[in-house]
DNA sequence: TGAATATATAACGTATAGCGAATATATTGA
DNA sequence: TCAATATATTCGCTATACGTTATATATTCA
């Protein structure tokens, strides 16, 4: 899953964090981490690469979005391993009870 | 989250699911994939630095397994994210019933 | 005790990631 | 048209990731 390389970078999922908020442009990403431009130009692109955002394009602005579907598939991903945090829960309950 | 980036590379995430199955040894996790027995133990000590897995000694052995937590908190952090896809597909089905 | 087994660590090479500075490419507006 | 603005790309550097081979550390068992 090339969505786990892309969000394996703090600043990153910080700019996913704050798409989610609304949309922004490459200034405002900018203005929120203490990297300069191309470094945030250079996590855009991975994000784009990975499906997580979209650019629209507006005159000589971008206006980044953010495209849940890779984070979806995550939570696809992530099914398979939900009964073993239920087990875990039930499991620490008896203990408790127990005790 | 440093999760994220002990899941950025595919063998790693294959011990997952494979762990995911049972728990296994180093061994039986070395047959599974083509790489030398030293890599699988880095890829397990990242995996156990990043609270994914657990050792249990036994003898000379290394039983690993699954430690499900750092995979809920990925299941929280999305819990933000569901909203957008919920909406995209609000969106979709509205293009659907207008088309 | 000593050979075999299971796993981890060390050492080293190469590829890639991430950074800033400089530069290229559009686009806007005076 | 030309300067300013917005963003992307290139370049060069350093750090880190991942792989293999060699070696260290326990542990078992004949």
């Amino acid at each position: 899953m090339e969505t786990f390389a892309a969000l394996a970078d703090p600043t990153r999922v910080g700019i996913v964090e704050a798409l989610a908020g609304r949309a922004r442009t490459v200034s405002e990403i900018v203005e929120l981490f203490d990297v300069s431009q191309p470094a945030i130009s250079r996590h855009l692109r991975v994000l784009r690469e990975a499906g997580l955002v979209r650019a629209q394009v507006d005159g000589r602005r971008r206006i980044y979005h953010l495209e849940p579907q890779p984070l979806r598939e995550i939570d696809r991903w992530l099914e398979r391993y939900r009964r073993f945090w239920a087990r875990k829960l039930r499991s620490l309950e008896a203990h408790l009870e127990e005790g």
